[in-house]
DNA sequence: GAAAATTTTGAGAATGATTATCAATATCTA
DNA sequence: TAGATATTGATAATCATTCTCAAAATTTTC
């Protein structure tokens, strides 16, 4: 994996730095959504100088080289995740409308993309549009929230 | 569909003012998307006094009441459309990451709504959550950006 | 390997969308 | 109509994100 992003990091002509490797590991050991907030109070634990802009800025460049997802779970702010690129892990999510909390889920994965594939295919010619993701939310009240 | 709409506002014992009919009636003239500000500055040329504030609140509840929409294309701001509940339009978004342009589709809508249904089931059981709606993103770059 | 060129970073200010506050108005209820 | 309740507009406040710019780090060139 660390192989695949150093040439990630090549094809964008950008530096693999500590502050990315350390942003990297934190999407990695933690496994799960996190805000640039939540990263940056992480990454203060391992680093001691860090600035918010340079978190911004890093989850952005990591977003647009396809090492994260950014996701927007209708909260006010910007949420990423490690995308698992091998195995390619697809998922989506059930959204909380109420406490915000995000759920992952795998299932009918196949057939689902399955579908969406067709259907991109359709869209992409009739729309002309290249296109390069998708993201579905279902949104509704957890148990905890009814 | 005033009638609809009416018995939306006493279900939810609110009531219907002039701002919050002009502001339906904006939608239902424009018939696209909307952001706060769009609907701000249409607003204003149909009353004059008006806050922005007022605006927001209530996008806010004609979005809770299901009468709009609320739509993330991922550029900083929410856009609002009108819900077409009768006949239900169902329809998705096609959004170009460069310029922002938002595409509304509805091309196998019968096939995608039979699987998202049996999905939604499936996953509501599952993770006990009450689905209420859903949202489909594709993303890419329009013909204009390639 | 040192100097020059390029990229990245941190600190803080600035921006922009959205929300909170609160007194004045409008609407509903009895 | 009086009293209760809901809505509004003006403004300030908040919060996430972006901008600015000089210092530090890294890469390239000689
Ligand atoms: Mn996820
Ligand atoms: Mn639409
Ligand atoms: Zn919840
Ligand atoms: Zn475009």
């Amino acid at each position: 994996m660390k192989a695949e992003w150093k040439k990630q990091f090549n094809r964008f002509n950008k530096r693999m730095t500590p502050c990315r490797q350390a942003i990297i590991d934190i999407f990695e050991e933690k496994r799960k959504h996190l805000s640039a907030e939540e990263v940056y109070i992480l990454l203060r634990k391992k680093r001691r100088k860090v600035g918010m802009a340079t978190v911004y800025r890093n989850l952005d460049l990591l977003s647009q080289m396809g090492l994260l997802h950014r996701l927007n779970f209708g909260d006010g702010k910007e949420h990423y995740e490690m995308a698992r690129i091998s195995p390619a892990k697809h998922h989506h999510h059930l959204v909380c409308t109420r406490c915000g909390k995000a759920v992952d889920y795998s299932e009918l994965v196949g057939e689902e993309h399955e579908f969406l594939n067709r259907l991109e295919k359709k869209l992409g010619d009739k729309y002309d549009f290249s296109i390069q993701s998708h993201q579905i939310y279902f949104y509704g009240l957890c148990k905890d929230c009814r």
